[in-house]
DNA sequence: GTCTATAGTCGGATAGAC
DNA sequence: GTCTATCCGACTATAGAC
């Protein structure tokens, strides 16, 4: 855990994470991590390379730790409610500044862009394990692709934790807003069978009308 | 238009959308932009300066473009077609990936975040306009905060476009299973009367219960 | 593995000629 | 308003002593 691989790796993230990806550079990690400039290049080869690693490093260890946390949800409240958590915890501590701060510098930097996308993709496998847990005997599960939707809440969070930086009231606002609608979907799963039958009724007429055609397996 | 001015304000959108926020300098924009680079200094004061007018002139520009289409919506479903032609035109165009990059900018420097801020409030105030009218005579309207809704939306499309450049596909599919959804909801919007009392009912006695409290007016 | 030193490049910003 | 020239700090990366 001292050693210096390790870190240089917690020192990218840390620099990422409060200095951006703008002014992140190999002095600037190395005066972080506590550790000579030039052990970059001896440990890494460049600094992209450095920076993947400790994406992909933070991600492993983030995911880990809320997999019971995650586990345990059991409605989609619930799992609004542990993002809120999550979003408060991992601004202190974490990964989710880092991933977007890595996110922007992907759009334009090949080789960081595939750790990114790897880094996001651990979030979104949890995210798509809980939805489908969640949502399995709700028209959503039936109607909506479970993966698409864990992938546009991942993306979504990335937004919502950007937005927070520079308007933090707004994004307290969205977030509330989220879980009323929450609190909607919730009570549109308690409907009597009577009711549910007939939604269900009309989305299965519906599905086989325009635009059936672009929806993915 | 051709004044040097505003070929920096157009050169530094290109340069942000190009090359990102880690390599945008008043060399790289006054390279793009084809004019001498003492000349961000003598016009903007600063990179950081120049970025801030340019962000805010992009905004106006595009906010105003999409204006005529915005007001033309009359469902989410469309509302949603409109943001998936957007999301493509911008990319090409636009402001929106800009928007991204100085979000990412913006969460370290204080100097662009008011700007950011600005810009994307911009595109939050159009959404809020028409979701307001969309959703008028829905329950989402009655229980949810619109202008928290916009923001998240707001949010969320710029966390989908960040997600496209590491995952095309991914964001892809994101993108359709929220079309999926918007049909869900638009089909429970036409649901009979006695449904809808049902569901309004069931809302209305919720509300009373617990977590009313942190609901904002 | 870790350090110093350094090459070579690029950055923000300014002074001063035109 | 625009240009050249320049200061000086920060950057990536490497060479070579320890």
């Amino acid at each position: 855990m001292g050693d210096t691989r390790t870190k240089l790796l917690e020192g990218a993230l840390e620099t990422l994470r409060t200095q951006g990806i703008a002014t992140t550079s190999a002095r600037s990690i190395a005066a972080t991590a506590g550790v000579n400039q030039a052990l970059v290049f001896y440990h890494f080869g460049s600094v992209d390379d450095l920076l993947a690693a400790a994406l992909r490093h933070g991600a492993e260890q983030r995911v880990a730790l809320y997999r019971t946390r995650f586990a345990a949800v059991t409605s989609l409240r619930e799992l609004l409610e542990l993002g809120r958590a999550l979003h408060e915890e991992e601004r202190a501590a974490g990964n989710l500044a880092v991933l977007a701060q890595m996110l922007a510098g992907s759009q334009t930097d090949d080789k960081l862009a595939p750790a990114t996308a790897a880094g996001l993709g651990m979030w979104v496998a949890e995210l798509e394990d809980v939805l489908g847990r969640v949502l399995v005997d709700t028209p959503l599960a039936e109607f909506v692709d479970v993966g698409g939707l864990a992938r546009a809440a991942a993306a979504a969070f990335v937004g919502l934790e950007l937005y927070e930086g520079v308007d933090k009231d707004g994004a307290e606002r969205a977030l509330a807003s989220l879980e009323q609608l929450s609190d909607l979907v919730t009570l549109l799963e308690e409907l009597g069978p009577l009711t549910r039958r007939t939604v269900r009724g009309r989305l299965r007429r519906a599905r086989g009308n325009a635009r059936g055609d672009d929806v993915r397996p």
